[in-house]
DNA sequence: TTGACATATGCGCATAACGGATATAAGTAA
DNA sequence: TTACTTATATCCGTTATGCGCATATGTCAA
């Protein structure tokens, strides 16, 4: 690189810059369903429309500080899974300027989802389809903002691939929980049915839940046993 | 009010932007070895350490587009497999500026790897170890610029998870190669030695490799057959 | 108290995937 | 021809997986 090339980039005014938002995709189970947390536009530029909560990066602010800051104002919790999805940046993909958005995944628990929808800032969309779209808990369909359907899609699609190997499945799960309730969670993220015998036993041979000795209450049948997951390794 | 109204009223310049760059990681197989080419800084800050290609992202150009368009200037070839890596955004990543970058993970024939050396634009350099460190052929290390050994990182740990489930590594290879030139790039990449029969069964039990009836040529030893990928379904 | 019912839990078997050793084939080089 | 190197094929024991079925354990109603 040439002095005045380095000169050139060096100088912060001597290009203009798109700006840079991060955008918050949280999912979590609702209804038994995966569904992810929306926010109504109510301003034009396609006001009425879904949207996925975000905001700007701040100039003193990395992206992951960007993530967790939105995750609290917009979802009122601050102790999400959290990780990094990936970037949208189409030049026309929002029709008031230039922005380049860093998507991130949040996984909640059913209480974070409940708590999230009764603060009223977004509400429950259920997902399904390919790519994705979003029908709140009465069945109509919410039309998505922006690239947004995208963005789910390839959040829905994340969650898929790493759902078989790693412990993403009991973000979405409170402490103790069932192994009927942790095949729900693989079913609705997988979209497809899981034969009961063979799931039990894959998730205990993993050796990585304890059984707690406890049952759920409030069954009107033979209460399952309640596990936990074993994080000290 | 209007799309149109709105965007008349809006201010684009009312935060201050981070500047927005598209970082190549090119990665591909040199002496038997997995590598990356790196370019060597010779203006601060951080003159004589090596550096990723990279370049700022144009105000009318997504962010695949700004990827291409440093390939072919960086590395000169315009066919490689390309696709988008992670996002660094910590603030004091480079001391110049707020800078946000988008890396891009490219896999080079040997062929490309040896076309892009050549142009002396760019030097392979060897990756191991975790987090990843570079040597240079002659086995001198190479200390890494700014994050950079992050992207590595991050880079061939993306490789490493997806070679199994993927077709990543014929992008390795060129279009005829022999099952043992493919087991050299499975144990470059994963780092481990694997075993001849097993690998070779799973390989062809996947029903995507052909084999072409010829041989390979200049082996002082039995030549193996060479195959091609069914990249037809 | 008893039996119907729903779900959880455990068992067994056939099949496929896999690691690993070994045998055989097909080239090159002396 | 013979030694040597690597490719290719076969075999075996272990383990994961799909799937049906038996049994256990709770609720609920008669």
């Amino acid at each position: 690189m040439t002095d005045e090339a380095f000169l050139r980039d060096y100088d912060p005014s001597a290009f203009a810059r798109p700006s840079v938002t991060v955008d918050l995709v949280l999912l979590g189970m609702h209804d038994g369903q995966l569904a992810a947390l929306l926010m109504r536009r109510d301003q034009p530029p396609q006001a009425g429309c879904w949207a996925l909560p975000g905001g700007f990066v701040g100039i003193d602010e990395s992206l992951d500080a960007a993530a967790l800051r939105l995750l609290r104002d917009k979802a009122g919790m601050d102790d999400a899974h959290l990780e990094q999805l990936y970037s949208f940046g189409a030049v026309d993909r929002d029709p008031r300027m230039r922005v380049i958005t860093i998507a991130y995944l949040a996984l909640l628990r059913a209480d974070q989802m409940a708590a999230a929808i009764r603060s009223g800032r977004v509400t429950a969309a259920a997902l399904a389809g390919d790519p994705v779209s979003a029908r709140s808990p009465d069945g109509a369909s919410l039309p998505l903002a922006f690239d947004h359907a995208q963005i789910l899609t390839r959040a829905r699609d994340r969650l898929r691939g790493k759902i078989d190997y790693s412990d993403i499945a009991f973000a979405l799960l409170p402490a103790r929980f069932t192994l009927r309730a942790l095949q729900d969670v693989h079913e609705a993220v997988l979209g497809v049915p899981l034969n009961k015998p063979g799931f039990r036993r894959r998730m205990l041979d993993r050796g990585r839940l304890i059984a707690t000795g406890t049952r759920e209450a409030d069954a009107s049948h033979r209460p399952a046993e309640l596990f936990r997951l074993n994080d000290g390794d």
